[in-house]
DNA sequence: CTGAATTTTCAGTAATTCCTGAAAACTCAT
DNA sequence: ATGAGTTTTCAGGAATTACTGAAAATTCAG
């Protein structure tokens, strides 16, 4: 039971807990340690190598290997010579971060949003839904600016680190950036209740 | 069952869509509409009147703002001449991300950093463990740069908010926080694999 | 103090999620 | 085409998590 004893104590650590974690991210057990395996293999890993480090169900890697994938925090690489599909994690860690936190968007964020938007969009017929479509707008316009905050960063992480341009129109951008983060900026619905 | 016909229709399709979100926001379905209830609520509400609006048992509506208050995302607040508790939700919604974000990384991110930094001050015995910590000390320093990161546009969004300072001040940290972000500045561990 | 009002605890059960082995499906070299 | 190698599916059981009602604990007015 547990983690095999093949892995060396730091790695049997780190995977562990990841195991630990994997609950509070939204992940299961076995899926925060097979991704922990791949993240720390100097090589990319098939299944069958994975469910014998980890002491799994051959099945069960590979319905984690699925999970995995649907999250595209592993990539699938065919050794030559080889029939079996290796997974590997990119190197890259900011990478990683950058499909991390657009997954998270897709499946955790854009939901409400749309809901919000839907329930915008209807016309309240007493006071308990005008005080709660403007409670819900008030949640709507914060999400939506974090968004666009959080797109502007990542914009301008990219230009920066391409370092394509001079510092003038970085400053611009920057300042932008700074208004529609504050509030000063472009948003699309700010009303209050009446 | 499900929601309570006392709910307009407004209302109940929110706190339904924050019952169906539960899951996926590390919360379960019953806490995910207790606060959806909550935060959408005119006037702040007693456990009774929560369970009978949402067809809870009381012991479940207890558990749950007992975890609620363990997130932050509630408060108590006593009606004068009322023996009974009641809880709101803050009017500001900012707020209310600012103490989601920090529980978040209380609770989801600090006990992974500890972990990673344990594991850095040990001496790798063989090469997968000098790989495993290396990649270690990639999450460790991305993870690192983006607490520093997040901390610094918090203060900044402080700062602007309370319009304390002229815009000189702001542009120099705006591009200091920038620096940071991208990687250029006084970061605590940039090693990489020998 | 007393006891009514209220909240919390907790053991038991219900519901959900996870994991496995066996079988089916797929893939490709021959 | 065949079949050995490999991956996927899925029904059932195991494990975990959620929920309830009853009882215990707490609070506070009188």
């Amino acid at each position: 039971m547990s983690i095999d004893n093949h892995l060396p104590p730091l790695n049997r650590q780190f995977v562990a807990h990841f195991g630990e974690m994997g609950s509070k991210w939204g992940i299961n057990r076995t899926v925060g340690q097979i991704y922990a395996l791949i993240f720390i293999s100097p090589r990319a890993l098939n299944a069958d190598e994975i469910a014998e480090a980890l002491e799994f169900s051959r099945s069960n890697v590979s319905m984690g290997l699925k999970e995995l994938q649907g999250w595209r925090l592993v990539r699938l690489r065919h050794q030559s010579g080889d029939r079996r599909e290796y997974f590997e994690a990119p190197a890259d860690v900011w990478e990683i971060f950058r499909v991390l936190a657009e997954e998270r968007r897709r499946r955790e964020i854009e939901p409400t949003l749309s809901m919000l938007r839907m329930a915008l969009l209807e016309e309240p017929t007493n006071d308990a839904e005008r005080h709660a479509q403007a409670r819900m707008r008030q949640m709507h316009d914060l999400i939506d600016r974090l968004l666009t905050w959080f797109d502007d960063v990542q914009k301008l992480s990219n230009e920066t680190a391409m370092q394509l341009m001079g510092m003038g129109a970085t400053v611009t951008k920057v300042l932008e950036f700074k208004d529609r983060m504050t509030g000063r900026g472009p948003a699309k619905n700010t009303n209050q209740e009446p």
